[in-house]
RNA sequence: CGGGAAGUAGCGCAGCUUGGUUAGCGCGCCUGGUUUGGGACCAGGAGGUCGCGGGUUCAAAUCCCGCCUUCCCGACCA
């Protein structure tokens, strides 16, 4: 056996990751700093990721719209919290058409602004609420430091922006999206368990006035938050104007929200589940579910081969036929680091047993089953393999979460995971203490776990760590 | 943007300290053959403005200066 074909995750994670990217043709570099080339197996689990989440956001009665990549400058000027946050990391357009603009152009780096002004002009009356839309899109947020998929210039994702009448109304629809979308999403389909919780002020969107997020944690005890979920009360609505008259013809501003999750999901998928044998897909996100392999190049072996894949594929799996060259480990080996769920593999032996061999990439085990019984099998073994997963990643994140008393304890336990701590100690000045170490504030929850419905509430914990 | 490290074939590296023939190695790639139950092997072959620009020198991958890029740590962030 030759050597591993990646770096161990102990051994170095940032190259781990590194490696996991480029080896499973997910992505690399583009020719400018900080962007990104999606490759089709990439850009395959983005779709993927796309498809559930667009559905489930479908079915919270929002509709997709677009709105433009380039925003007026003075547009941003309006939310004085808004354009100081984001300011950093703008890029502006100040030459086009072969001259300077009049007035520069922002490449949008978020469009509650450009939303803004056309909500304004859609909604007249409370009949016109709640106005629920969410865009599919590229931002660009110029970074530092780039890292693909987790930090990019330009990334993807979709960015919902509703409008309601009251502040209730935004803040349900908010926790709504929070619940029904984003952690229903991470849990079931991404097999990622999630710490739910406000963000503190210090954390919160610019202009926002509470933030919902998901937090996932990382193999390496890293938190990665995984989506956000925002009440932007009436600052937006105010500086766009975006209001409505009540039954009484009592005019008001809206309460406007915003939510997004982004292609940074994919950098959370690889360090959630990824192995040292490469990426690790949870069969319900996977593009590819199984695939079929040929042991050996023989003709009875490969139509068998054919067979299988079709039936798998009547049967609704996501299935691929191994098609290349080369020797089989090597073959096993390049499906591994792609991180494919299930192999189907096989051999002379298998067909002279008239059995097919499965093997689970989670766990490598294998087990043999009757052909007549391959396509419930396979469908039985992707919900085990499925729910393996959440488990196993539930059992590795509760085990690297400390509950603790002192800010001391909790920079701490953030060295090795995630440490559970007090808010009001972190609320009364500890949150610096805590940031001189680079470990910060990821969320603020109850101390059952559940979603607070704002920070006055009492005995509310932070729930600390390293992020990326 | 601050601190550190590094840029030599598609990828990973050696060579640089002490300047001097035709710049090497592993993987990958191409051709042919043998193989294939966990990263196969043999033979032949292609592939290089040594990151970019300038300087020193008879001579620069090697020494000097500037710039660019990448990676790590920090600040910022989905």
């Amino acid at each position: 056996m030759a050597t591993s074909a990646l770096t161990a995750q102990g051994e170095d994670f940032p190259r781990w990751y590194q490696d996991v990217v480029a080896k499973a043709e997910m992505a690399e570099n583009g020719p400018v700093r900080g962007t990104m080339v999606i490759r089709p197996y990439g850009y395959a689990l983005w779709e993927r990721v796309q498809a559930e989440l667009d559905r489930r956001i479908k079915a919270t009665g929002a509709r997709n719209a677009y709105f433009p990549l380039f925003i007026p400058e003075s547009y941003f000027a309006r939310e004085a919290e808004h354009v100081e946050g984001f300011s950093p990391e703008l890029a502006v357009v100040t030459h086009a058409g072969g001259e300077d603009l009049a007035e520069p152009v922002i490449v949008r780096p978020t469009s509650e602004t450009v939303v803004g002004e056309y909500m304004a002009k859609w909604i007249q009356s409370h009949r016109d609420l709640p106005l629920l839309l969410n865009q599919w899109a590229n931002v660009v947020r110029w970074e530092l430091r780039p890292r693909l998929f987790l930090r990019s210039s330009e990334f993807l994702w979709q960015e919902g922006h509703t409008a309601h009448a009251t502040a209730a109304d935004a803040a349900a629809f908010a926790a709504r999206i929070h619940r029904d979308v984003y952690r229903d999403f991470l849990v079931e389909v991404m097999a990622v368990p999630v710490f739910e919780g406000l963000k503190s002020p210090r954390e919160r969107f610019a202009g926002a006035i509470n933030s919902l997020t998901c937090e996932g944690m990382m193999r390496d005890g890293k938190a990665l938050q995984m989506s956000t979920s925002h009440e932007l009360g009436q600052n937006f609505a105010r500086a766009f104007n975006v209001a409505f008259q009540d039954e009484g013809g009592q005019s008001s501003w809206c309460h406007t929200t915003s939510w997004g999750a982004s292609t940074r999901l994919i950098g959370g998928l690889i360090m959630a589940h990824g192995d040292d044998r490469g990426l690790v897909v949870p069969p319900r996100l996977a593009p590819v579910a199984v695939v079929v392999l040929a042991v050996r190049d023989e003709e009875a072996v490969e139509a068998a081969c054919a067979e299988v894949t079709a039936e798998l594929e009547a049967a609704g799996v996501a299935v691929e036929r191994d098609r290349a060259r080369g020797s089989f480990g090597r073959r096993v080996t390049d499906w591994e680091i792609k991180g494919v769920p299930v192999r189907v593999e096989i051999g002379p032996r298998d067909l002279s047993e008239g059995v097919v061999t499965l093997v689970r990439r989670d766990d490598g085990a294998r087990r043999t089953v009757a052909r007549g019984e391959l396509a419930a099998s396979v469908r039985a073994l992707l919900d085990e393999v499925q729910a393996s997963l959440y488990a196993s990643a539930r059992a590795r994140r509760d085990a690297a979460t400390r509950d603790v008393a002192t800010l001391a304890e909790a920079v701490e336990a953030a060295q090795e995971g995630f440490a559970r701590v007090g808010w009001d100690l972190v609320a009364a000045g500890g949150e610096d203490e805590l940031n001189r170490h680079a470990v910060s504030v990821r969320c603020v929850q109850r101390a059952d776990g559940s979603l607070p419905a704002s920070l006055d509430e009492s005995d509310l914990v932070a729930v600390v760590a390293k992020a990326y």
